[in-house]
DNA sequence: TTACAGGCTCCAGTAACGGGAGAGTCAACA
DNA sequence: TGTTGACTCTCCCGTTACTGGAGCCTGTAA
């Protein structure tokens, strides 16, 4: 017969935690000395600790565990319970994967702005775009309801997503209300839905300008890349492109003084 | 201004939730009626009340949460409480992984055991046995030992493991103290260590008999399946092979009369 | 006999709420 | 103006699987 603590040390479990186990009948001493009140556990009771313990160890509560030492003591004879475990295990997972998931973008996206921030000269720039996969949603309305467009690309490609939002402007000239547009999203596969078209958005020369600050002020920016591609005699390419750097994030709206957005215009080689 | 009931409805968060996140200083009402005591919430909470939210859909602690609150307000000041959360959801995530693959073995185990249970006729078998990797470590010394073999191979190629338990006997008779033997595991891949030595284990006819009952009662099915190698005069091969089909489960010892375990006696063609 | 390790019970606290009791408040309707 | 019913308030308890601590008792060795 072993004394809680020896108990303890044999079984790695706490003192207090076999206090508490027999204060819910789990693993009950196989004495208690009435005079001292004390707790005394023979050598069976060993065994019962390591069941108690593998099952903790898969994740069992305390009131499975219960049951499962009161009706069986055959591993097949759990199956049902083993099978029920695995699933909650499986939801576990699950969610974990997507927190996992969303803190990933959310740390790539804010990593990449501040990139952009410090390597950024803020002046009209020529460059050179990649073809890339886009998922995008082809809308006509006002911008500021481009939202619903990307939250319907998140939803169905949310796993896919490997860059910034964008947004194609299919005007030639800025409209207010009935403006012609596609909110889109790089994505590294997937297949077009009624709503949502995936495709290659064709890379190329472009003229890009990074404009910081409120959205309201793009139109300042668009003057000054507009004045450039005049100088040089370039002929621009609808969709023009405007790319999200740093826009609202997903947990703070962020001061809009800090938006970071790139316009890019395709030009004619 | 809302009152409790309507904000509820506006953030879905519950009544007692908002409550309990202006006891903690989290969402603090814009305003309380003195008189009544009643909450209500102005239009500038709802946004609060969405950054609590996402934070919580990320599994940050109202701790963090209340911290991440008071001193930041944009998505990129924050980079650092998303890296450490990110590694404790890792965290999680493997924990619960390792989870999942032992609820998987002890299923897939157990399951199959029953199968064995149900079809197999307990006669002396002839059949063909496959090729396979293995994972083993040569033993000399009491049986009763293997089982320290067998968990040194669980600690290596845990993930790797692909079949049942195995001994293989070295000797051409039985010996009490002084085997020679090795325990060994199929495993889908890996390499040789000191200890442990990964090789391809060979295939071929072989005769074969499912004991069941506890292993001191092994040498009953031994007599059993060497009469039959007697009476067709086979030639046998060394090692000979034990496979434990069912033994004593992750969880439970279970009941040794319900132990199943093959002798295989690979034969000459 | 004394010291001290080890044991006992009982209480509080954890995290993030949910449930419920009992009492007060608000708005609409008769 | 009174009443009804929905809404809100505070306060307390319960959840899970323990841990920590206070205050007291017991066992054993010096």
């Amino acid at each position: 017969m072993f004394s809680i603590g020896e108990f303890s040390k044999i079984t790695g479990l706490s003192v207090k935690t076999l206090r508490f186990y027999h204060e819910q009948n789990i693993l009950v001493p196989t004495h208690i000395d009435e005079q001292s009140g004390y707790r005394y556990y023979n050598e069976s009771k060993v065994e019962t600790a390591r069941v108690i313990t593998q099952l903790r160890n898969l994740d069992f509560s305390l009131n499975d565990i219960a049951e499962i030492l009161a009706q069986h003591e055959d591993d097949s004879d759990i199956l049902d319970y083993l099978a029920t475990q695995k699933e909650s295990i499986q939801q576990k997972l699950k969610a974990y994967r997507e927190i996992s998931a969303s803190l990933n973008q959310i740390i790539t996206q804010e990593t990449e702005a501040r990139i952009a921030m410090n390597h950024s000269t803020f002046e009209v720039e020529e460059k050179q775009l990649e073809t890339m996969l886009i998922a995008g949603v082809r809308m006509r309305g006002k911008y500021s309801e481009c939202g619903k467009g990307f939250s319907q690309i998140g939803k169905k490609f949310g796993r896919h997503i490997c860059g910034k939002p964008m947004l194609l402007h299919y005007d030639t000239q800025y409209k207010e209300n009935d403006a012609d547009f596609e909110a889109c999203m790089p994505v590294r596969k997937g297949t077009s839905t009624d709503i949502i078209s995936v495709r290659e958005l064709l890379g190329g020369k472009c003229v890009a300008l990074i404009h910081k600050g409120p959205y309201e002020d793009l139109g300042r920016s668009y003057e000054k890349i507009i004045a450039y591609v005049n100088e040089k005699e370039y002929e621009i390419e609808v969709p023009s492109r405007e790319v999200y750097i740093k826009g609202p994030g997903m947990i703070f709206r962020g001061n809009p003084k800090n938006y970071l957005t790139e316009i890019q215009f395709m030009v004619k080689e």
